[in-house]
DNA sequence: AAGAAATGTGAATACTGATTCATATCTCAT
DNA sequence: ATGAGATATGAATCAGTATTCACATTTCTT
């Protein structure tokens, strides 16, 4: 036998090893998310992360595997959040709305790991994808469930969970790379309204 | 005195030069979105366009400034298109639903062109940001005089410009990205019927 | 304390691809 | 029809950087 099932990469075996290898990471996340994929040299990171060049290739096979491995953990971690954020929210209305906000603070608090995700449209098309696929479904089950109890008007939830994703994208871009300083909650308000109502008189 | 005032690259002073330089630009067109910008290489722009490698240096300085060209021209005619179609529509609503109509149906024609402004996020950022703040900002102005006017609720212009943006890009996304196949019809009435009525029963 | 495995080093290698350049060929004004 | 500019060629240059490698050093086991 050579590794474990899906074999990520080489997995370190001590707890130095553990913390080298997470320190590449970090230092990659930073790196990236300030110069992107194809300015961050694998110089750059082990000089970020206070380790000689080599050390990199200990624990990852390529560069290219480094920046999926970040994709999938920033999606983990932001997932999370969210789930946590709408656990005991009732109605889905409700829920919809603070999962807004917890999108939009996690994005505020990582503007480094949004940027990444977007590069991986170009850079790792597979991982992008299935991040988004994960997103779109639980929006869609939500709302299905929401429609059907009556709760919401009755409509295509495939479609009205992308309309919502990208109202998310769109506010949480608008914050990090268009650099606008509105406060979470304004932006949740003003979202949740039409989102609720919609806009006509 | 050495060429025009902004002077984009070295205009070609004859027809042929003219037809040339066009050859180029299409060719860049079809296999950056096909390919992405780093995969693209300057080597098989000029194949797909059937002049030689150095041919490329008579009309463009480098590869950076190629695709901000394409990035501009994209601009312009998604903007044309989309102000063509909503020139006469009577009331802001309507004329919401006719844009994001236009807007659906340029993307579907053009996918390479969607992946193209995508990427310039990370290429070009400030042709990128320029091109959002025109969209967003003519989105601004529509939204605050209906408010204004009474047609609409009153409400935050700005953000919910950002908020429309979002749908449109984010069910452009779906389609050209992801390959989801639903007519534009569709989606145009899923959206619409959000924006104007909201989810709520 | 000794050997083996794991970890760490940084200089050398290897490759890719953007850009340049010396050299044709073409076009148009005269 | 001719010569000066404009356009075209594609092989050579040049730079950057991902990856490898031969050689330390550290850690763990016994």
């Amino acid at each position: 036998m050579e590794g474990e099932a899906g074999a990520a990469s080489k997995e370190p075996k001590t707890a130095r090893g553990e913390a080298t290898r997470r320190a590449i990471l970090d230092a990659a996340e930073k790196v990236i998310g300030r110069l992107g994929y194809s300015e961050a040299s694998i110089g750059s990171i082990t000089r970020e992360a206070g380790v000689a060049q080599g050390t990199f290739y200990i624990y990852f096979k390529s560069k290219d595997e480094i920046f999926s491995e970040l994709v999938r953990e920033m999606g983990r971690s932001l997932r999370h959040r969210i789930s946590d954020a709408t656990a005991d929210i009732p109605g889905r209305l409700n829920a919809e709305r603070e999962g807004l906000r917890a999108f939009l603070a996690f994005v505020a608090e990582h503007p480094e790991l949004y940027r990444i995700v977007q590069e991986a449209q170009f850079v790792d098309p597979e991982a992008y994808r299935a991040y988004f696929r994960a997103f779109a479904e639980g929006y869609r089950q939500g709302l299905a469930a929401a429609a059907a109890s009556g709760e919401i008007r009755p409509g295509d939830a495939e479609i009205r969970a992308w309309i919502l994703m990208g109202i998310a994208r769109s506010l949480g871009e608008r914050a990090v790379v268009f650099g606008h300083q509105t406060p979470v909650d304004e932006l949740v308000e003003t979202a949740h309204d039409l989102i609720v109502n919609g806009l006509k008189r």
